[in-house]
DNA sequence: CACATGATCGCCT
DNA sequence: GGCGATCATGTGG
């Protein structure tokens, strides 16, 4: 249960020229934060240091109206509430026993909307699949629910940069791992870079 | 490549 | 009490 990030991913995003995503870029319609979100890194500090990951997939989860959220039909508990805050937050929940997803909150206050992190590349040199997948993201970069619902702006420890590129070839599909969710299940809110080793499942190209 | 399974436990009914 | 926004490993073709 590392609750620290991998060294390899250490990186400096001064050095890179990286700017934190503004408030106003979360509280954007939902699919288009989880769109966008492609190509900016999620950071991780430690101890000082900052360590950082290459966004490649992410799936949009809309609310009340969305069997899949876990927000759906206003479904409001302690795990949950951090979706019903402002865009910009952060939530973390632990599934099958083992493992952590995190979520980007979107959207204003009152409005329970996230987009999951499916997947990320580390930087140069990193084994490409460290990060591909939900439970492995939060894994290498040792983000637990002990984060859940804390500020991505501002001066907290996790926070989101980006360089302004975006990848070649953005592609869309059905979101993974939600069969229950009636029509819901064939809504094309999962987003990746078609380029990416990282992305999980790669078959459904 | 396509399933199938086990691990493991918080969450909600 | 049942199941999940997962992953690694194993089997069979």
């Amino acid at each position: 249960m590392a609750h620290f990030p991998d060294a390899r991913l250490l990186f400096d995003p001064e050095a890179h020229a990286m700017k934190e995503l503004p408030r106003a870029f979360f509280l954007q319609a939902t699919a288009s934060v989880a769109r966008h979100l492609l190509g900016a890194w999620l950071a991780r500090r430690f101890e000082g240091n900052w360590y950082g990951a290459r966004i490649v997939e992410t799936e949009a989860y809309l609310g009340v109206r969305d069997r899949a959220a876990h927000s759906w039909n206003g479904r409001r508990t302690a795990r949950v509430e951090p979706m019903f805050r402002a865009g910009g937050h952060l939530y973390v929940y632990f599934v099958y026993g083992m493992h952590h997803c995190a979520n980007v909150v979107t959207r204003r206050e009152g409005c329970p909307e996230a987009v999951l992190l499916r997947a990320a590349e580390g930087p140069e040199g990193t084994p490409p699949k460290l990060l591909s997948g939900p439970g492995k993201l939060c894994a290498a970069l040792g983000i637990s629910s002990a984060f859940s619902g804390v500020d991505l702006l501002g001066k907290g420890d996790v926070r989101i940069f980006s360089n302004g590129r975006a990848p070649r070839h953005t592609k869309a599909g059905p979101r993974i791992g939600i069969d229950y969710a009636g029509e819901a299940r064939e809504w094309p809110l999962r987003f990746y870079d078609a380029d990416s080793p990282a992305v999980s499942r790669r078959s459904g190209a």
